[in-house]
Formats: C-alpha cells, sequence, structure tokens
RNA sequence: CGGGGUGUAGCGCAGCUGGUAGCGCGCUUGGUUUGGGACCAAGAUGCCGGGGGUUCAAGUCCUCUCACCCCGACCA
C-alpha cells in the first residue's frame, strides 16, 4: 500500500489471523448485518441481518409446528414476586436483571423486571390453565426479545438486548418432559447441521453450568474459527422443581394431585455470529445458501450495451420462478465494485452476464467459496444453479467439520491440557472424575470450561485429566463465548 | 467491577510550543467509463462529546462529567 490509490481500491477486512475479534466486528458492520445504536450494549440488526434471521425464524418455527408446539406471547415484564418464586432460578439472574421502578412521575408499589427469560410468567400461566391430566401436555414457544444486563457486549454474541425464542413445556410425567428435552435439543442440532451447515456436539452440561433452576441441562456445542467454543442452544430438563414453587398441579386419572414436569428450550440471534465465525474467511461473511437471503445474484456487466440489462432481468425472473431467492444489482457501480461487495455479504453464487456471454448464449458463475469462473450455456442455467446451490450447502459443512476436527484434541493430564489451550486453541477431549472441584481448578489454570458431556463418550484414558482418580466421563472442554 | 484507550464532517483520521478547522473515503451535479472496488471537473457538509475554568484568544491547557471501544473478572 504505498499511495492512497491502492487503498481505496480495496477496503479491506482485518485478516482473521492478525485480529479475530477485529475481523468479526469488521464483518458485521461492513456485510450491513448490524449498527451500533445510542444504547449501550444494544445493536440495531439492520434489514440483511434481520433476513437471516427472519430465514432461522422461518424455518426452526415450522419445525416446532410440526414437533406440535404453539406459539404464545407473554408479558416483557415480571414482578418481582414472581420472579423470586424459584430459589436457584433468581440467583441465577438477579445480577444482571433491569429494573422498572417508575411508571411515569410515579413510583411502582412493587418494581418490575424487564423478562431475562420467562420461565417464571410461563409457570404462574400455567399453575392457572392446567387442572387435569386432559390438559397435559403444554407445547408453547415463544418468540420475543430478552434483556441481560452484560458489563461487555458483542454485536450477536452478546448484547444486553436480544432476541430468541423460549419453549416452555408442561409434561404429565419425568418420563415425557425428558423426551420433550432431548427432541427439542435434535431439533436444533439438526437445523443447525442441515440449515446452518455447522457442525454440533450434543451433550449434557455439567451442574456447574447447567441452567438456573433446572434438573438437567442439554446443549449443543460448534466450535469457532478462532478455536473457542459457542454454545448454541440449549435444552432444559426442569424435573418439577419449577411445579413445586409455583404450584402447577393437575389431576390424574386416578383423581391424585401431581407436579408437572417441564422443560424449557432456547436458541438465539447469536446463532448469527456462530454463522460467522464457522463459516466466514477474510473476504466476508459466506452464507449457506439454505439461510442465505440472497442466494444468487445477478451481476450485469457493461449494462449500458443493447440487450444486457433485459437479459440480467429474464435470468432474475426465470431463476426466482424456481423459488431462488435472487437478485439483481443494475446500479451504476462498477462490476468489480459489485463483486467485492456480494463476496463480503456472503451471497452465495453470483452470476455474471455480459455481451461477450450473450454472444456465446452463456452466462459466468462464481460460487462464494471457490470464487472460481465458470461458464454456463443459459439453457442450463437453471438446473446448474440449483445444483451449485446443493453442493456449497454441503461443501460447507464438509469444511465446517473439517476445520472442527483439526481443532480438537486429546489430554489426558493439566500439562497437556494447558498446553493446548495456550498454543492451539479448540475442544480439548479428555476425562472427568465428576468432582466440581476439578472443573474449577481447569478453569483457574486454563480459562477452559466443561462444554459438555458428551452423548458420544470416547475412552480417552482411565484417570480424571486433572486430579487423577478414576474417570466418570469423557468430557469436551474449551474456552467458550 | 479493575486496567488501558478514544471522542473533531455520514465514516476513517490529522490538527506540534494556544491565534478561530483540514485530509481521505462517502455524498450531490455534469461528463467520460463499465469483464475484480473507474476517472475528470464543479460542489455541499462542523455547537471539535458536554459543563466549568485559565487566557486578549481554547480541538489545543486545567478540571469535572458523559459516552463508547479494547483487555481481564462474570454471563444465551
Amino acid at each position: 500500500m504505498s499511495n492512497n490509490k491502492d487503498k481505496k481500491m480495496v477496503e479491506a477486512i482485518t485478516s482473521m489471523d492478525v485480529d479475530f475479534a477485529q475481523w468479526y466486528t469488521d464483518i458485521v458492520k461492513k456485510a450491513d448485518l448490524v449498527d451500533y445504536s445510542s444504547v449501550r450494549g444494544c445493536m440495531i440488526i439492520r434489514p440483511y441481518g434481520y433476513a437471516l434471521w427472519e430465514n432461522i425464524q422461518k424455518n426452526l418455527d415450522a419445525k416446532f409446528k410440526e414437533t406440535g408446539h404453539e406459539n404464545v406471547y407473554m408479558p416483557m415484564f415480571i414482578p418481582e414476586s414472581l420472579l423470586q418464586k424459584e430459589k436457584d432460578h433468581v440467583e441465577g439472574f438477579a445480577p444482571e436483571v433491569a429494573w422498572v421502578t417508575h411508571g411515569g412521575q410515579e413510583e411502582l408499589t412493587e418494581k418490575l423486571c424487564v423478562r431475562p427469560t420467562s420461565e417464571t410468567l410461563f409457570c404462574d400461566h400455567y399453575s392457572n390453565i392446567i387442572q387435569s391430566y386432559r390438559d397435559l401436555p403444554k407445547l408453547y414457544n415463544q418468540w420475543c426479545s430478552v434483556v441481560r444486563w452484560e458489563k461487555t457486549t458483542r454485536p450477536f454474541l452478546r448484547t444486553v438486548e436480544f432476541l430468541w425464542q423460549e419453549g416452555h413445556t408442561a409434561h404429565a410425567t419425568a418420563e415425557e418432559a425428558q423426551e420433550e428435552t432431548i427432541r427439542m435439543l435434535n431439533v436444533y442440532a439438526d437445523f443447525c447441521e442441515e440449515v446452518l451447515a455447522i457442525p454440533v456436539i450434543k451433550g449434557q452440561k455439567t451442574d456447574k453450568e447447567k441452567f438456573a433452576g433446572a434438573k438437567s441441562t442439554y446443549t449443543i456445542e460448534s466450535l469457532m474459527h478462532d478455536g473457542k467454543a459457542l454454545q448454541s442452544g440449549t435444552s432444559h430438563n426442569f424435573g418439577d422443581g419449577f411445579a413445586e414453587a409455583f404450584g402447577i398441579q393437575y389431576t390424574d386419572q386416578n383423581n391424585q394431585l401431581q407436579y408437572v414436569h417441564q422443560t424449557s428450550w432456547g436458541v438465539s440471534t447469536r446463532l448469527i455470529g456462530g454463522i460467522i465465525m464457522v463459516h466466514g474467511d477474510d473476504n466476508g461473511l459466506v452464507l449457506p445458501p439454505k439461510i442465505a437471503p440472497i442466494q444468487v445474484v445477478v451481476i450485469p456487466v457493461s449494462q449500458h450495451k443493447e440487450g444486457v440489462l433485459e437479459k440480467a432481468y429474464a435470468i432474475r425472473d426465470s431463476l426466482a420462478a424456481k423459488g431462488i431467492r435472487v437478485k439483481i444489482d443494475a446500479s451504476d457501480k462498477m462490476p468489480g465494485w459489485k463483486y467485492s461487495e456480494y463476496e463480503m455479504k456472503g451471497v452465495p453464487v453470483r452470476l455474471e452476464i455480459g455481451p461477450k456471454d450473450i454472444e456465446k448464449n452463456q452466462a459466468v458463475l462464481v460460487t462464494r467459496v471457490s470464487r472460481e469462473k465458470l461458464f454456463i450455456s443459459l439453457d442450463e442455467l437453471e438446473v446448474k444453479v440449483i445444483d451449485t446451490l446443493e453442493k456449497v450447502q454441503k461443501e460447507l459443512y464438509n469444511k465446517a467439520l473439517e476445520m472442527r476436527n483439526n481443532k480438537t484434541y486429546t489430554a489426558v493430564n493439566l500439562e497437556e491440557f494447558e498446553k493446548i489451550i495456550k498454543e492451539t486453541p479448540g475442544f480439548i477431549k479428555a476425562m472427568w472424575c465428576g468432582d466440581q472441584k476439578c472443573e474449577d481448578t481447569i478453569k483457574e489454570k486454563t480459562a477452559a470450561t466443561a462444554r459438555c458431556i458428551p452423548f458420544e463418550q470416547e475412552k480417552i484414558s482411565d484417570k480424571c485429566v486433572c486430579c487423577g482418580k478414576e474417570a466418570k466421563n469423557m468430557l469436551y472442554w474449551g474456552k467458550a463465548y
């Protein structure tokens, strides 16, 4: 970069190897996903970012409905007394709730918290509407935003207000609740892998890491490019703890009063952070076709020349007719500018059409991942594009899986563990005795936490990686977002 | 909540030992361009984060304050 002319040619994204955090920030800003707002810790989700969320919603919502769930909407405020009904739950959330103390000029007799999560509201409601076993199960979900007064924030990964979905269900038996917990964990896992092309580890949280008030918490964990883990979705089995605290009882077939068994599960806009950090590269965002707001962008070249724009629009229309999310950019920017712009935005497929192509009855197809130019006959364009989108979807998953595998290590003692965390961050598979003290020690020494006890167990050794006593389980460990 | 940093045009910044604000990008208009972020010309854009001081004079010095960012401790 010897002079200003060079500089303005490429509005560079910081390389992820140089500064991963800056790379991330560059992408969310330059791909027009978010803007910072005047409200501390709160982000503005811009149309392109929101379109991603809408696609996530559309997809998941359909899956929730297929599995028998209904959408509801709860108040955004929770009276203090209600929040305090379940002891562990309050303790878990109290440090980060925002309080409303005034209505207009008047001080409220009971302050209201802005929901950090809605268990208490659902429980309160369930205690009113559930009487008989005939009322069960209740399978509710809500799409909303919640507020947690976080001290440090980053777009999508941790913000004071964030969008999410929270499912809350009530069941007659412990078995049903457990089934539901796992069912929804699998819905999330399938969604991540098939739609977002993000491979996940399914497993259970240790007691230390489980949700405040839950009997058990299950999680899907994914691995980012910088070797940090992202908890991408959680599903909790509450047992009857909340039911006891809130008096949610029903009369069973034998006229006996019983407590319900409950679950809750959620994913948030954090998933978008995951998409960015799993698939993105130094040229910007990379979006899996199934979630991309724009799957194909058509760029006319020399568009002032006779027939070019007409052809470009015709291509757009024919692809749109096949159900492809396609956009044409007929602005008067240079073609090169447009190439870079849509690469930055992670659009999976670009089609170029210019006078030379029209002459040869072809278009130029370039995928975001390979950036290779392919000449496609216009006669088979639709088929080729659909084909390419499917191929890219699979490719991204495979690439992500390979990346995760390359960054997954095993450790049999603390020295090994520490060395890995320091030198080659990633997932560490290591044995654990089951004692929380060892979890604490590892966290103190390495800043890594137990990500989960995976369903798929392996035997790395017989002994706990920390204390050397007999091991109970193999855990995934790592530094997390 | 500890440590560090930054607030000057829409964005990124410069502005030294005080003298009344500038550069690049972007934006507007016109023209030439268009196959990897075009070029020329002419424009428009400022409560220098806020309050209070010092001074003949304050982006510049002092002081208080607010906000944001980064690194740690805590968290979807």
